[in-house]
DNA sequence: GTGAAAGCGCTAACAT
DNA sequence: ATGTTAGCGCTTTCAC
C-alpha cells in the first residue's frame, strides 16, 4: 500500500520548486522548463507520490467521471454498449461510474445523486422511461446528459440512437428480395413484383407476400420502429403495407417466439419469411416453426434483430439486423465530451443517429 | 443543471446551526435532536443542496468508491460478475468504477493509477496474469484487491474463486452416471461400474468408458481445474483416470468446437459422452457430432460449461455447469469491505471458494 | 447536543 | 518560467 499522505508540499520541497510547479508539471507540462519538469518528475516517482483527484475535484468543482446509466449490465445490448464507453472514457482520460438500476426508477435517481455528489461531469443514460417530466427530474440532480437509444423531446438534450425504423426495413426488404415462394406456395421471380395491380383486386386475389412480423408491444418505441420499417419495406416494393401480417407477443423471449413460431406454421397460405424484432424471438420462431414442420431457411426465411452472440452461434445462424452498439457508447462519450467543451451558452443540443446494418446468415441467405 | 455553489455553510445559515451539526446531521443522524435534524433536512431540500463528495474524500483519504477491473465487460461472464458486484456497491452505497482492459496490462496499470488518484477504497479484480510480481505492482498503486476467479497465492491477498476442480467433476460423474452405451457400442448399464478388475487387464479389454474431455490449454488454470475435476470423477467412479480420452483445442469457440466434434464421431469406438470446458466448444462440438452422423443426445451426450444464456437457448439445450457468477460479484465487494472495515493489522486474508452446481438439460439428460 | 476552528491537497489568479 | 497565496467544502477534534 503506498503512502498517500503526501502531497505537492513534498514533491515541491525534494525537487526544489514550488507548489505550483509541480501542478504544472502534471497538468500542462507545456509551459514549464524541461529541466524544471524533469527533476519534478523525477521527485514524483522518487516518492511514489500519487496526485489526489479529490483535491482537484473539490478545487474545479468537476471531476473527471462519467456515469453510465442502464437497466441490466449482463443484457448484451448494454455491455456492448459498456464497451464503447469505457475505451472512449478511457482515451480521454476519464473515469466511468457503472449504475445499474434494474428497472428501479428509485434506484436510478439514487445514482443520479451520487453522481452528482461526485461531482460528475455527466451522465450516459439509457432511460427506464424517457418521458420528458422524468428527464427533467434526472436533470435537476446536476450531470449533462447524454441519452443513449433515445431521441431527446425536441432540443431538451443530447442523444444518440439507432435507426431502428431503417434496420426494420433493411429486415424485411431482404426477406422480400429473396423469397423463393408466393404467399401461396407457388413459386415467383425474387425480387420486387406486383406494381400497380389495385390494391382490393391485389387483396382479394393474394393474401400478399407472405411475410410476418412478430414483435412485441408497440408501445415500446423500439418496437414501433421497426414495424415501420418492416411498411416501409412493403411500400418501397410497391405493396400494401397492411399485407404485412403481424404478431404479437408478450414476452420478446425464445419461449414466446417458439409459441407464435409454431401458430405461424400452422397458418395457410404458409409464409415466405418471418421478420422478429430480436434475436431471442427469431431463435424461438425458428424452433417452433420447425415444430410445425417447416424447414429454417428451405422453406421459410427468419430475420432477427440485435445481432447478439447467440444469432450466430444458434444451429440455424441467424440472418440479423447489426446494431452499432459499441459506436453508441463511443459516440455518447464524445458528445458528452463536447458539451462539456462546448461555451455553456453557445452550445447546441446534439441528436445523432447511427444505422444499422443487415448481416446476412443462413436463416435467411441471399438466392442461391 | 443544480447550483453546486453552495455548502454547508449555506444549509447550516439557514437552518440556523453550524456546520458541524450539518456534517452530523447527514453522516450520523442518531446523534443529533430530532428538532435540529428536521430544520437542516427542511433546509437541504429548501436549497437543493448536493453534499461534495469531494471534500469528503479530501478530508477523510478515502472514497466510497470500488474500482472493477476486468478483461471486458461484453464477455458475458464477466457482466454477470458486475451485475452481482454493482448491486451489492449500492447496497453499501458504494459507486463502481468499470475499468476495462482489454487484456492489455498497460492499460490495467493506468486503471489502478487512476483509481489511486481518486483514493478508491479498493478494486476487484479478475486478473489478467496472477503472477506474484504483478501483483505486488498493482498493490503498490495503493488500492486493496480482491481477486476474482482466482485464488491469491498463499495469504498474500483476499479472494474469490469458483471450484473448477469440482465442477468438472460434476460434469463427467453426470456422464459417467448417464450414459447408455458402452465405449464399444454395447449397451451397459448406467452408474458406476467396472470395480476391482486389474489395471493392464482392463485396458486391455476396453479402450474406458468412452468419455471424451474437450478442452483448451492446460496451462490455463480453469482449464487445468476442469480437468483434475473429470479425472476426479473418474477415479471416484473407480476408472482409470487415464482412460479419459483428451481433445485440446486452440481457442474455446463454437467454430474450434465444431472441428473438434466432427473428429469424435468419426473415432472408433464411438463415444457415450462428451464434456467441453466451457459452452461455446460444446455448441461447436453438438454440431460437429452432427456433421459426422452422430445425435445429441440420441448417441452421445454433451455436457458444457458456464451456463450462458446461449446453452439454454440452443438447437439443443445444454446440459451445463453454472457458475454462481453474480455471487462472486457479490462476495467479492463483502470481502472488500470486511477488509476495510477490519484494524489495518489485525486482518486475516480471506478466501472463498464458491461451489458451481450442474444443470441439466436435453444435451445430457438424466436417465429416462 | 451543538459550536468553533484547523486543515485535507490541489488549482488558478496574480505577482515576480 | 516560477513563486505566493487564497480558498474549494467537508470532517473532526475539542470546548461548551
Amino acid at each position: 500500500m503506498a503512502k498517500h499522505d503526501i502531497g505537492f508540499a513534498a514533491v515541491a520541497r525534494l525537487a526544489g520548486v514550488s507548489n505550483a510547479t509541480v501542478s504544472n508539471t502534471l497538468n500542462r507540462p507545456e509551459i514549464v522548463a524541461p529541466a524544471t519538469r524533469e527533476r519534478v518528475l523525477a521527485a514524483i516517482e522518487e516518492l511514489d507520490f500519487v496526485p489526489n483527484r479529490a483535491a482537484a475535484t473539490l478545487r474545479q468543482g468537476t471531476n473527471r467521471l462519467i456515469g453510465l446509466v442502464i437497466p441490466d449490465i449482463a443484457n448484451p445490448f448494454y455491455s456492448a454498449i459498456a464497451r464503447g464507453v469505457t475505451e472512449a472514457a478511457a482515451e480521454h482520460g476519464y473515469t466511468v461510474a457503472l449504475c445499474v438500476s434494474h428497472d428501479d426508477p428509485d434506484l436510478e435517481l439514487r445514482h443520479f445523486e451520487m453522481l452528482a455528489e461526485h461531482r460528475a461531469a455527466g451522465a450516459l443514460v439509457a432511460p427506464l422511461t424517457a418521458d420528458a417530466s422524468r428527464l427533467a427530474q434526472l436533470r435537476r440532480v446536476g450531470s449533462r446528459l447524454v441519452l443513449m437509444d433515445r431521441t431527446a423531446p425536441e432540443g431538451t438534450g443530447c442523444s444518440v440512437a439507432i435507426d431502428d425504423v431503417h434496420g426494420g426495413e433493411l429486415a424485411v426488404a431482404h426477406l422480400l428480395a429473396t423469397r423463393r415462394h408466393g404467399g401461396d406456395g407457388t413459386p415467383q421471380p425474387s425480387g420486387h413484383v406486383v406494381h400497380d395491380v389495385p390494391r382490393t383486386a391485389k387483396r382479394a386475389a393474394t393474401p400478399g407476400p407472405g411475410i410476418v412480423l412478430v414483435n412485441g408491444d408497440v408501445a415500446i418505441p423500439q418496437c414501433a420502429d421497426r414495424r415501420e420499417g418492416a411498411r416501409n419495406a412493403f411500400i418501397a416494393a410497391g405493396l400494401d403495407p397492411d399485407d404485412l401480417r403481424e404478431v404479437t407477443v408478450d414476452e420478446m423471449t425464445v419461449d414466446a417466439g417458439r409459441i407464435a413460431g409454431r401458430r405461424i406454421a400452422a397458418r395457410t397460405p404458409r409464409p415466405t419469411g418471418v421478420f422478429c424484432t430480436n434475436d431471442q424471438l427469431a431463435l424461438g420462431v425458428i424452433r417452433g416453426l420447425n415444430d410445425g414442420g417447416l424447414a429454417v431457411p428451405d422453406e421459410v426465411s427468419v430475420v432477427g434483430y440485435g445481432d447478439l452472440a447467440l444469432a450466430a452461434d444458434g444451429r440455424v445462424p441467424l440472418t440479423t439486423v447489426e446494431q452499432p452498439k459499441d459506436e453508441l457508447g463511443r459516440v455518447a462519450v464524445e458528445i458528452l465530451l463536447a458539451e462539456l467543451g462546448a461555451d455553456r451558452a453557445a452550445h447546441e443540443h446534439v441528436t445523432r443517429t447511427l444505422e444499422p446494418h443487415l448481416v446476412v446468415r443462413e436463416s435467411a441467405p441471399l438466392p442461391a
